[in-house]
DNA sequence: CAAGGTATTTTGATAGCTCAAAATGAGTTT
DNA sequence: AAACTCATTTTGAGCTATCAAAATACCTTG
């Protein structure tokens, strides 16, 4: 059995990944990922090399195998499924589930997770909207617009918050603007870096480009 | 936070403390219940009396001071409602949850844990009878007749089941002698070590003394 | 190309938890 | 009392995961 300090690093590099060019994340990435030191993570990556996890290439960056990802998956499985089940069981606010699944995902046996993922109906996404990868590890990779990328005008409907920190998904929720929601970008401010968005039923709401880039959407009524 | 070695030397002491005499418990005993050898239990029990967690009574023994029998209550906790709740709601097999339980009591917020509390409707005990220490550390300490001390004839109802291993269980649930189940002891034969019972609708069956220890129960319908 | 700057790796230590095996203590047994 | 037995403690070592700080490699800039 992997260590849960193993299924963090598996976890988080799998993350990085995504969006990581050439799909090579640097040492730094990881170690600031895991809040650990560099140094720390140059000898961890080489211990999980040796066990075929990850492809190290020395000052280069670092790469799951197809093992290693067998394995990030299951763990990012396990912590979106406890997220969903925190959620949708245990009524637990959204912006407190995250710290929660950290821990449970690596307490969780595969036949638990299961009979969870039953119990919620299989869900395909947890509460922010991330994709739950399946049981026979696959991922969707769905590309979104976000609140930052998208024409003024249109109805767009909420899909996925990228941000698990309590902070902003407070000010998401107090926002209206949770996964569901319907906005309509009215103003776009490249220059002051702002955008505005407008609810239907609602005064107009400014964020800045970096929040409104977390926010991802898509057509309404599509 | 204790780590979750520490967690469990406090559980299993606390589990040990009943019916050791004086409620010192051998530093065996200890080694015993963890899996780990003797000399390891020392130098943990040392640490652990330098955190004021337990005392140490060298060559004789140790026990929890009250501030470890707080955090011991509290693991406990976390395992029987865990348990409760991998039978209640995820419908598993209650010879399995016990083990499930070990890891995910170490990964339980307080927080979770009360949800899952409420969610459970506060029960007192778990799937196998055992008493669920209350959220203020009350352990109900209610002393029960076992189907090896039991004069015969008598109605009784099975309470509690003492013994986690999945093999003793599945054969109690295979003789419906799990909590609830009302039988009589119909024989008992001290020579020979063992006991018969009878369900209502049933053929006798014969138990050896030891495994009718186990078996804890109350006078039926009183 | 030499000089700098930055990311990465190496080195030396430490904390937590564990084991094997030798040493010790304490209570019998003879 | 001397010898024996058994639990407990001590000693020396190892593993995992971490850090601080020095060394190294690579890339860019002058």
């Amino acid at each position: 059995m992997a260590s849960s300090t193993v299924e963090n690093y598996l976890k988080h590099l799998l993350l990085a990944e995504e969006g990581a060019a050439g799909g090579l994340v640097p040492m730094g990435a990881l170690a600031g990922a895991l809040a650990v030191v560099p140094g720390t993570v140059t000898t961890m990556v080489k211990a999980l090399a040796d066990d075929g996890l990850v492809e190290h290439r020395p000052r280069h960056g670092v790469r799951l195998t197809a093992e290693g990802r067998r394995v990030a998956l299951n763990v990012l499985r396990k912590h979106r499924l406890v997220e969903t089940f925190l959620v949708k069981v245990l009524k637990m606010d959204w912006a407190e589930v995250h710290v929660e699944a950290e821990q449970l995902e690596h307490a969780l046996s595969d036949n638990v997770l299961d009979r969870l993922d039953a119990l919620l109906g299989r869900p395909e996404t947890d509460p922010h909207g991330d994709p739950i990868p399946s049981a026979q590890g696959r991922l969707s990779a769905e590309v979104h617009a976000t609140l930052a990328s998208c024409a003024t005008g249109r109805p767009l409907r909420v899909v996925r918050v990228t941000e698990q920190s309590k902070e902003f998904l407070h000010f998401v929720d107090a926002s209206g603007l949770a996964p569901g929601a319907t906005v309509r970008v009215t103003e776009r401010n490249l220059a002051a870096g702002l955008v505005t968005v407008k609810k239907s039923a609602g005064r107009p709401l400014a964020l800045s480009l970096t929040a409104a880039g977390k926010i991802l959407v898509a057509p309404a009524r599509g």
